[in-house]
DNA sequence: CCTTGTGAAGCGATTCACAGCC
DNA sequence: GGCTGTGAATCGCTTCACAAGG
């Protein structure tokens, strides 16, 4: 009971986060054939440590059998209800560039709960142009995707000039939650939700590390000498 | 002094993680013919809190001005150090569906340190088609890329049954970091370094937060009366 | 005066280590 | 015997609040 209790009562954002990754190894397991795993197995698979992976699982419940381990479709099912994939959430995407064309044919949504209902762009001259199975809509459609389809999250798949402007017109139209692709910070009401994927931020990244690991002889002589100097 | 000391030792890995959105953030202002910028202005621009921002930059050194703020392109020109950005990253893409051609379209790299030196596929049957102004190349050729051009970085924009595979290939030629566009979780040695993005991860965070919204009313209730139950 | 830079306090997440349970 | 679930300890990041300084 006080499982439960904890289970909707805020799971940590830090374990949300980590959430899809156990979902995506249990899945791999169960196509494995396997059928029952320990935390640390998928730890190991989820590229997590076992005490992580175990203190995440706690706020979901207690789905684990002392001395036996997690049963794989078990604990899948019960991920997928805390993180609310037993719906198929619909998704609309904004863009028709060459990332939204990408994101359009991407087959790993459908496979993860979520159905792309429609290929929106602001631009007139390319509404109508076929992409894959979809044809591109207008911005217009947006609010009776809201109303009649229960449109909640968008991607925002265009340049960085216009994904404000966009990410205005869903709001106003009633879309709680974005996923933006564009390399700007979004403006929008604190009741929406806002996450950002940007590879070049991922790549900046990288290379600080790079960087890091190139220049660390000659840094770490340079540092020891000026820290003798104070 | 001790400021370059601080600089040079371990800048904490989340304030790492926030510098190339104050560099965007500069970089727009600076588009925009402003100056100066407080660190309020900053912060406000680049979607954090005045005190984050401050206690971000205090780990590059003293570039502000007490009562007055910062210069903008002097700060931008030290963000661009510490992240490595001084010099161009060369960086190969494996992988050329849809994905992977998208990135091979996507303008941002070159603008932002990068510069995409090849496109890999490990079909031979793609080996030579063009894409952009560039033409797919095979796997075999990344080890004279590691040798010659200097390739550190790669991208992973293939299935996720095959990016292990790139993964090994990748490493094995001595490439050490690694973007990984796959939905898997790799396995590198220790020294390589992998950063992911992954779409479907993204939206199952949002799915988390927007079910949460939708289910609040019932939840809070069910879980009041199942305290008073306890 | 105004804004930076920073110790100190506060907070959340991770890790430890073991009691509880099959 | 072995693995889960979890308090307690620890770590690191964020926020506060103010002294330092142009």
């Amino acid at each position: 009971m006080s499982a439960v209790v904890a289970a909707r009562r805020g799971i940590p954002d830090a374990s949300v986060a980590r959430l899809p990754g156990y979902l995506q190894a249990l899945t791999n397991l169960a196509e494995r054939g396997i059928s029952s795993v320990s935390s640390e197995e998928l730890a190991s698979a989820a590229g997590v440590s076992s005490a992580k992976l175990r203190k995440d699982l706690s706020h979901l419940g207690s789905y684990g059998v002392r001395g036996v381990g997690y049963e794989v479709d078990r604990l899948a099912y019960e991920i997928s209800t805390a993180l609310g994939l037993t719906q198929d959430w619909p998704v609309a995407i904004v863009g028709m560039g060459n990332l939204g064309r990408a994101l359009a044919a991407y087959s790993g949504f459908a496979t993860r709960g979520f159905n792309v209902i429609a290929l929106l762009d602001h631009d007139d001259a390319l509404v109508g142009t076929p992409v894959g199975e979809r044809s591109i809509r207008p911005m217009g459609d947006v609010e009776a995707l809201v109303r009649t389809d229960g449109l909640a999250i968008g991607v925002i798949a265009t340049p960085a000039d216009s994904a404000q402007d966009v990410a205005d017109r869903l709001v106003k139209a009633g879309v709680r939650s974005i996923l933006n692709f564009a390399p700007c910070v979004l403006d929008v009401p604190d009741d929406v939700m806002v996450r950002k994927v940007d590879m070049s931020t991922e790549l900046q990244i990288l290379a600080f590390h790079e960087q890091r690991r190139t220049g660390e002889l000659d840094l770490v002589t340079k540092t020891e000498v000026e820290e003798v100097a104070l």
